[in-house]
DNA sequence: CGCCAGGCCTGCACGC
DNA sequence: TGCGTGCAGGCCTGGC
């Protein structure tokens, strides 16, 4: 589900709401995540103050202080907020309770997500240490993507699609930016212009700027932390349009697979 | 029933 | 021999 628009709205929105609050409790229901939930987090939690909520990539990295909590989606997870009253439902498997009375709840049904805890600095973890620029920073230019793609013979779109090359990039957002970009995704990477990775690096940009500004992307089961739908998803060009008809020119776009991934693009307008 | 789904880590085989 | 790379598999549930 959550891509990092996704992830960017939730994040957003939990932090005006929960910076600065304590956790006076942490109950966690079911520790099968794609790592087991560790064991002491209710004991590192409990007490704690809650300073800031960041984001790398696709992860949100919840300040408490003495260390971070690190929480990644997945395809299905969400985290919101909800009142102490709400009762858990049945993939609801772990709350952050606050001294205000609310709760932090996590849900994820596919239990692709993952819950971790690093003491010091967050991006220091294994799983963030290696990652790539972040998309929206300066740092992830034209030259940075043409200086990733050399030498790369698989197609551009699984190479931005690598955590190690950007952070954050997934498959509906990845699809889109090549389309603004008029890139055929299944060109190889290392085919690609200097020109045509400064143009590609805009779209992803401009991409995901737009959706984040339309609060996310619903599909499926997908609410923002406040419970509101994002509608990025109205605004898709050719995500999930396979058949149907190009925006800007009417040819009826393809949806093909790559490295196991749906691919949605327009012949004619992606060269 | 089978197939599909927004992620991403791991391990293997391969080629330089 | 040792890498970087590319690919397949696996983790799960739910919806069509």
């Amino acid at each position: 589900m959550p891509e990092l628009p996704e992830v960017e709205t939730t994040r957003r929105g939990l932090e005006q709401r929960v910076a600065g609050q304590k956790i006076t409790g942490v109950i966690v229901r079911d520790r099968r995540l794609r790592q087991p939930v560790p064991r002491r987090l209710p004991a590192l939690l409990t007490g704690a103050t809650i300073k800031s909520l960041a984001r790398r990539g696709k992860y949100l990295l919840i300040d408490c202080g003495g260390g971070t909590l690190i929480v990644h989606l997945g395809m299905s997870g969400r985290l919101w907020l909800v009142d102490e009253a709400t009762p858990a439902l049945k993939h609801d498997h772990l709350d952050l309770v606050l001294a205000g009375g609310m709760i932090v709840r996590l849900r994820d049904p596919r239990r692709f997500g993952l819950v971790l805890w690093q003491r010091g600095d967050p991006l220091l973890h294994p799983l963030l240490a290696r990652m790539g620029p972040e998309p929206l920073s300066r740092e992830f230019d034209g030259i940075a993507l043409y200086r990733a793609t050399r030498n790369r013979s698989a197609a551009i779109k699984q190479v931005v699609m690598d955590a190690h090359v950007v952070a954050g990039i997934g498959n509906i957002y990845a699809n889109e930016a090549l389309f603004r970009a008029r890139i055929n995704p299944g060109i190889a990477a290392r085919r690609m212009t200097r020109a045509r990775c400064t143009t590609l690096v805009e779209k992803i940009r401009e991409t995901l700027i737009a959706a984040i500004d339309a609060g996310g992307s619903s599909l499926r089961d997908y609410v923002g932390s406040n419970g509101m739908a994002g509608s990025f998803q109205n605004n898709f060009l050719v995500y999930d349009r396979a058949g149907k008809p190009c925006f800007a020119c009417g040819t009826p776009l393809r949806g093909i697979r790559q490295s196991q991934r749906s691919t949605f693009y327009c012949p004619c307008c992606q060269r």
